[in-house]
DNA sequence: CTGAAAGCGCTTACAG
DNA sequence: CTGAAAGCGCTTACAG
């Protein structure tokens, strides 16, 4: 293929280790004459060299590349994330692998498998549903990683998250103070940590507010086809409560489907109902003016799953240990509406 | 690290090379006996063997990586393309990096450079701007590649385009049917021939309506921090002519802005203005209900690029020719909306 | 049926 | 100041 170390080498009467060493930075380092540094440099910009990678990772055991899961791609508050996730990386001269989980368990593993055969250093993932095997794995030979997200109570991993139960419960409190008493809750995913603390956060904002938890305000949608199974769940809500008079929903993608809903049926939703959404997204406003919304920190989100990364990977280099498992929870900034 | 060939051929004395066979499959073709396959799986499985694809790659000369360039990884029009490109090069039996340029010629570049440093096998690219300098290196070495949007005149390449022209002279035509007589066009980085394409179908549109174009009309956004100036570009042609009726966007994310514009300043745009866009996103359909949209076959505009890159990869490899540079021109599919 | 050997393109002790 | 040699973990003619 292209030109290599060996060919500079051979066109110079040099050995491969020279010109290894004025290539690699290391030149006066290792007392390499300014001549033979000029004549190497020149030699490699004009056979237009350009070093293989792969052969260096091989050698030095560090491929300089983290790898990133997602459940989806193109879902904004993933793609965000991941926009911030790439520039810090790079700021650290690392480079990063974006793929998708399709919030599948088994693409989640062989994505790992991938990402490790390609001797990624690190790995952040936002993983799909509960801890798959090769998740179990990273931890079981202390691979370096940071899920951020969701989490797994039974492993000890570092993990990024938001303040779920908090958030959730200001937005409902919000609603209750702004006079809405038969708030339905539309939720997803219940068996992920982090949708049980927002649905947590609302019960107790309901409490607090001396309102009674009712069943027949509480919507469950299966997450696999979503955008199929929302209607059936706001369908039966209202079938079975007439007065419900706001709706909190857990998740930004739950609250945009149910918007097309109520848009399809000819209902104003900004008219009398109180509305409050975990995670903003940027034409929420202009949908839905009036609701209540959580923003997550999707830059801080980013870069301190970076920071706990490489900070990581950097004592384990250095002091040979094994850091141990830390956990960040940021805070969302809430937004009230009207 | 981990287990590697020589641990499992020193630990069942045999040799590097037959475990090699055996891992890869082709032991029966190299008629290793079923005995020794057996003894190698079983020791493969038990030290957890997994093989280094950095190692093969280097020996192979094939990463089996493809490489995807974005020009924004959180844009709904690139990342749902991108998944698309994720599942097809996947179902050939290849993995996809995919990394954003930010819009940014110098960061293009850049990420040029590492890729093939990283020797992927080959590029799937949506340019910035003009063709930088790496881009025109490819074409030199004859570096197998598919640019998709955005075309370079210049430069033989492969390309996945829309039906730019054509699209954009239907959606006016229709609002121009419709009986709206003083249409502005919005537009930004007119200097790209996708862009040029657009604006071209609205003049043409407009003259075959009898209808002669206002440069009040005309819209042109300033790509980098188009949010910031969009609302400036309406507000002139709200100052310059007050009888503007309707809106041709040649990209959704004008579109999307110029709904924040609108509901900003609390005109309702459904109400007595024609509406036309390039490229439909999920909502909107409910901000903008009687918008006429032409969607980009996103899928296919994946699918094509993948099936063009790996086309071209498999005839040099098989034939040793470089295939000549071929051209595909997408149709969109055009919603006409009430 | 199996193995010794060379090589992919680098890096890095070690030696002089 | 520079080089010969071994090695990273694989693959693959070639030989027997």
């Amino acid at each position: 293929m292209g030109t290599s170390l060996k060919d500079i080498a051979e066109t110079l009467n040099l050995s491969k280790t020279t010109v290894s060493w004025v290539l690699s930075g290391r030149a006066d380092e290792k007392g390499i004459s300014a001549a033979t540094q000029q004549r190497v440099s020149r030699c490699a910009q004009r056979l237009n060299y350009r070093p293989n990678l792969l052969a260096r990772s091989l050698n030095t055991g560090e491929s300089g590349m983290i790898g990133l899961i997602l459940p989806s791609i193109s879902d904004s508050f993933y793609s965000q994330v991941a926009r911030e996730v790439e520039m810090e990386v790079e700021e650290h001269g690392y480079s990063l692998m974006i793929c998708s989980s399709e919030s599948e368990p088994e693409r989640e593993n062989r994505m790992i498998r991938l990402f490790r055969a390609k001797q990624v250093d690190g790995l952040i993932i936002a993983p799909t549903v509960r801890s798959g095997e090769e998740i179990r794995r990273l931890v079981d030979e202390s691979f370096p990683f940071v899920v951020f997200d969701r989490r797994f109570p039974k492993l000890d991993t570092h993990c990024v998250l938001i303040d779920n139960e908090r958030s959730s419960y200001a937005l409902v409190r919000r609603l209750t103070e702004d006079g809405f008493r038969r708030i339905a809750v539309i939720t997803t995913n219940p068996h992920l940590e982090t949708m049980d603390a927002r649905r947590a956060g609302y019960g107790r904002a309901l409490a607090d507010s001396g309102i009674a938890f009712d069943e027949s305000l509480y919507g469950e949608v299966e997450f696999a086809g979503y955008e199929r199974n929302l209607p059936g769940v706001l369908d039966r809500i209202f079938a079975r409560d007439e007065g419900v008079d706001g709706f909190f929903f857990t998740t930004h993608i739950l609250a945009l489907e149910a918007f097309r809903y109520f848009h399809d049926r000819g209902v104003d939703i900004n008219d009398g109902y109180g509305l409050a959404c975990i995670h903003e997204v940027p034409f929420m406003s202009v949908l839905a003016p009036g609701m209540h919304v959580a923003r997550m920190p999707v830059g801080r989100i980013g870069r301190e799953s970076v920071r706990m990364l490489l900070e990581d990977m950097r004592r384990r280099k250095s002091a040979g240990e094994v850091p141990p498992a830390e956990t960040v929870e940021l805070e969302c900034e809430l937004c009230f509406r009207g």
